[in-house]
DNA sequence: TATGAATGAGCATTCATTCAT
DNA sequence: TATGAATGAATGCTCATTCAT
């Protein structure tokens, strides 16, 4: 429970000052413990910054084979790996900027591990990609080049998206599996019917459980 | 000529460590000098950080301009913006990545103003799309979203891009260009026809200067 | 019974690292109990130490009494000396270490009364060098320095003596009984003839009951 | 010379409380420094202390080579690295305790170090002993424990002699070199004639340059 | 222009100890 | 008897910055 909410608490302070720039001291005011007891729950700064950015991935991961393993058909698992991704970065955006940009601030051995996850995750991508070029569903000019513009109009997503604005996290999933198909290049019909996603994690907001 | 040294040496640094992971001696060692004589060149850690983003910024601004008035037709305007965005963030992907990442670390005063710079080059992108909207030519679903994930996807090249590579900058200008089309729902011609970008500006690596 | 687990586990790390460098965390995982257990049983870090001490410092006396009262020629009482401290040394390396070193990290107080015991001790070696030579059996050029060296050569014993080594007690304490006479310039007869020392301390070494 | 204030510093602090119970704030208060600039100075605790050290075994084994050379007598020889530790010693009590008791604290790499210096200072001895043996001009039960024992009795003077008591430095030169001579069993004159000793080291106290 | 010296404030971390359970 | 949780104080050390030279 505890280790919980000191996860939560670093989420806030990590997304917004940075890791760097965020002191144990602060950490321990927001959860309103001690700095020293920090060490018995989390066992020291970046070791609670490499648990947090392991549980955002490996929610990313899990999730994303869930969607890749819904259908057979490419845009239709293109479709489920998008709202997947949107909707984790969207019910978590904190957490997601966290792991997205203070991979740096590990130790070798840690990034190693945490990288290799990523990686994993991301060559979900690259298959989709991949199976639907070469069903001739996708016709994109050079798969790399847009796997890493998915990935990344993706990832932006945690940067300004906030529960509780203009937007449901269902909108936006909409949104970005018709741009996502679009950018692949695939025709036809609207691919995802929705569902999805229930990705509680580590933001503070107040966040809601989304289905269809 | 020697603060373009020191600041050349900061955006090598910072876009490696990060800020607040860099400290001033590292960087007075890196370009061969005490620490204190930082504080002549480029005046405390801080100001260095700002007059860096700010290069980064007008020139984004400047050339965002002049691609926005190189044509009256919308989908060749956000052609142009998209090249010129591209081939920056391509030619200097640290410089790119540190303006992109770093404006936490700023005082609130210079956060705003650099904000605004900011804001007023993010505008043309919405400017582009309401008027390409409005003659019909864009189809979008929602073009604030669109405005977003075009933005994200653009200053997501800084992260993965580097000169000497695979593809060349105006390879990656042209798919970049191609998927912009895509994703603003716009039919038709290739609308960019090469040209552009010349930007000098922070970047260590050897950079090469991209006509069409 | 378990104080006295503690109190070898100690004897052992203190020696080992010194007093201050040892944490009472690792005391507590050297006995298997958590470090606020230790409070039950030893009463804080340096009580235990002190209690440490003090042990060593009563068995010192005890001994250095009996070995005084076993006779009244000076040159059969050094030698009695002589021997009980090398074997309670020899026995106990860690502990009379302990004891030697760390008098400087107790609180004024006990180390008074700690103190004043160890002086109570050494007098026992000036009141025999005393009455050697008043009997003109010692011959000394000085015998406040004699005394010194005296001691000091003994206490070095505890820096190098290791049960199970080459030399056995018996064998380090005939050659100290016999540099001793030499130091203090008795000529004659071997004066010792063995026997002595039965000394069960804390260290935590094997022990063997060294009999004549 | 501000380097050695703060190793004079170090040495009266860490002889007095131990090197572990010493803080770096304490020991800039002593020097009138700021504990940061004290890094500036000596680079940090462990390598200060290292230093320290380095400084009193180079000074002993430089002497002690002198001295063995200083004759071909082994009992002059003998005499003469006698009287040269303990001239060290009582001249800088404080530097010796420091390097005899605080090996332990130092870093591995560093302990391989300083115990080599050691190590081969204390060949010295046996060199002397088994050439006074050989020549029968000694005559000990066992060489081994001798030359532990004398070395002993020779480091414990740093424990209580100091500068300016009833002893001065040459008095106990002299008497431990009869007493030196007595325990391995030499007879024969005076075999010391004064000299020698010059130590200028890292003791805080007034030190008074001896010769013969 | 350039630097060595200096510093106060801050860093993450560990400490011995207490206490409710 | 035993412990997990908790803490104030202290640890060694690094920080960005200033300033006399």
């Amino acid at each position: 429970m505890t280790l919980v909410d000191v996860q939560r608490a670093a989420v806030d302070l990590f997304s917004g000052r940075g890791f760097e720039a965020t002191g144990i001291r602060e950490l321990g005011a927001a959860v309103g413990l001690n700095s020293a007891t920090l060490y018995h729950y989390a066992g020291g700064k970046q070791e609670l910054l490499a648990e947090l950015m392991r549980i955002c991935l490996d929610e990313l991961l899990a999730c994303g084979r869930a969607a890749s393993a819904s259908s057979t058909v490419p845009l239709e698992q293109l479709a489920a790996l998008l709202a997947s991704h949107i909707g984790i970065s969207a019910l978590n955006p904190r957490t997601a900027v966290v792991t997205d940009q203070e991979m740096r601030a590990l130790t070798p051995e840690r990034r190693t591990v945490l990288t290799g996850v990523r990686d994993e995750y991301e060559a979900l991508f690259t298959a989709v990609l991949a199976r639907g070029a070469k069903a001739g569903t996708f016709r994109m000019a050079d798969a790399g080049v847009t796997r890493l513009a998915l990935l990344e109009m993706c990832n932006g997503v945690a940067h300004w998206y906030r529960p509780g604005g203009r937007l449901g996290v269902e909108d936006v999933q909409r949104r970005f599996v018709e741009m996502g198909a679009r950018l692949v290049g695939a025709d036809g019909p609207e691919p995802w019917t929705g569902g999805l996603v229930e990705a509680q994690m580590l933001d503070i907001e107040p966040r809601v459980t989304v289905s269809a």
